[in-house]
DNA sequence: TCTGGGGTCCTAGGACCC
DNA sequence: TCTGGGGTCCTAGGACCC
């Protein structure tokens, strides 16, 4: 049907037998630009571009209209108003986006107990158990989308296949609002054609390392000698590619992924040289990252310290330390610690904290804490402290109040400061 | 008007242990 | 005494994804 560009992409869910193909990808229509566009429907078919106010700012999402004039997401907002001068950019409201995405999410919920989210705006669906109740995968994948639609306004595509990577790219062909099923039969041919940029972890710098050995199609790395193709792309990326061009991908749709660490950062306006501005914002980070390990019952070890300089070189510093933790006051102690270690440097352009090796924390164990809050008090921290005293202005004094826990007192240990 | 912010995974070298 | 080899932890950097 392809509501939006006019070309059928859309497969009949009576006319191919899908039930060789019960893994869905299903992912969201420029989910960001989609959503501000609920709320401006006289822009739906003039160039949007979602993107934030700085002018180091970077596109978040764009409509489709936009996408015509070449803009893409991740390009910088700069270019994309070279490259569409009438774009209309609407800046991002992320606690509407979890909103819906939510709200999306629970309409897979409903399909089928297996479901893995990929962000915020994509999941894998495994509903070979859903098809007694609910019919076969593209029947499925037809419920989806209608409900997704009548529920939220939103459209989506659908990739079905026997395996998650094929239904991945098949939900990418299906855009807009298509559904495309590949079944386990005719994988290969799906595949092999392609571009060997669509395999999941080759991008830009594989790319053009494999292309320099003659490898364009994902068909032409299905019949390079693994050994080969190890020497060129290394041990584990060499097997993974290998696999994935010959149709095998053998993970399983998995419900839920344990978080590996927690961090934040932030791009300057301006790059800085200034200690006690960077201190500042170390803090606030931090804060951030303490409030999101504590509420999500974390603990770490590591601390890692991220400087990006003018010039755009990026460097890491981490220690990792005895007893792990999950307080602000901690982690900032010793990212400042890092960080003088470091002694003279180039202007900043970006910094950021990040908590790594977590486990755990006791009080999790007892049961404490709600994880859901982490994100909320991480951002009313950054939220509140912007609104009072603008970005990286604040003291240590202005961020012990704005970052104090709400609650009762039961929770007066969990105060850094 | 060059290049966001949240992450994961892999590699490679050195320390250290057996 | 010119020199092994496996395993694990730590650190730094880079590719990649949404």
């Amino acid at each position: 049907m392809g509501r939006q560009d006019g070309t059928t992409r859309q497969v009949s869910a009576a006319s191919v037998d899908s039930s060789s193909a019960p893994i869905l990808h299903v992912d969201l229509d420029a989910f960001f630009a989609s959503v501000e566009l609920l709320d401006r429907p006289e822009l739906v078919n003039v160039p949007v571009v979602v993107a934030g106010k700085s002018l180091r700012s970077v596109v978040t999402a764009a409509n489709y209209p936009a996408r015509k004039f070449g803009v893409r997401s991740a390009i910088p907002l700069s270019q994309a108003m070279r490259l569409c001068p009438h774009a209309i950019v609407l800046e991002p409201h992320f606690e509407k986006y979890r909103h819906y995405s939510a709200k999306v999410m629970s309409i897979f919920d409903d399909v089928t107990p297996i479901v893995e989210r990929l962000g915020i705006d994509e999941a894998f669906l495994d509903v070979a158990g859903a098809r007694g109740v609910f019919g076969p995968p593209a029947q499925i994948a037809e419920l989806i989308r209608t409900r997704v639609f009548e529920q939220t306004g939103l459209r989506c595509s659908v990739g079905a296949a026997s395996t998650k990577f094929v239904a991945k790219l098949a939900s990418g062909r299906a855009k807009p609002d298509g559904l495309l099923v590949v079944p386990a039969a005719e994988t290969l041919a799906f595949l092999h054609p392609l571009p060997i940029g669509a395999l999941w972890g080759v991008g830009a710098a594989t790319e053009e390392s494999l292309r320099k050995r003659g490898l364009v199609t994902v068909g032409d790395i299905a019949s390079t000698p693994l050994a080969s193709l190890k020497r060129a792309v290394g041990e584990a990326s060499g097997q993974k590619l290998h696999d994935l061009a010959n149709g095998i991908d053998p993970r399983p749709v998995t419900t839920r992924a344990v978080e590996k660490s927690i961090g934040h950062e932030m791009t300057f306006e301006h790059d800085s040289v200034d200690g006690d501005h960077l201190n500042r914002e170390l803090l606030r980070q931090a804060t951030a990252v303490g409030e999101r390990m504590r509420a999500g019952g974390w603990v770490g070890r590591t601390v890692v310290l991220k400087l990006r300089y003018s010039d755009f070189t990026t460097i890491s510093r981490s220690k990792t330390i005895a007893e792990p933790t999950d307080l602000g006051r901690r982690i900032y102690e010793e990212v400042r610690e890092i960080h003088s270690a470091l002694g003279e440097h180039p202007p900043v352009r970006l910094i950021g904290v990040r908590m790594e090796q977590l486990s755990p924390s006791a009080e999790h164990q007892a049961g404490l804490w709600d994880a859901d809050e982490g994100w909320r008090e991480a951002e009313d921290t950054i939220d509140a402290v912007s609104a009072r005293f603008g970005r990286g202005t604040l003291g240590p004094a202005a961020l012990l109040k704005a970052s104090a826990p709400r609650g009762d007192a039961s929770n007066a240990h969990r105060i850094d400061y």
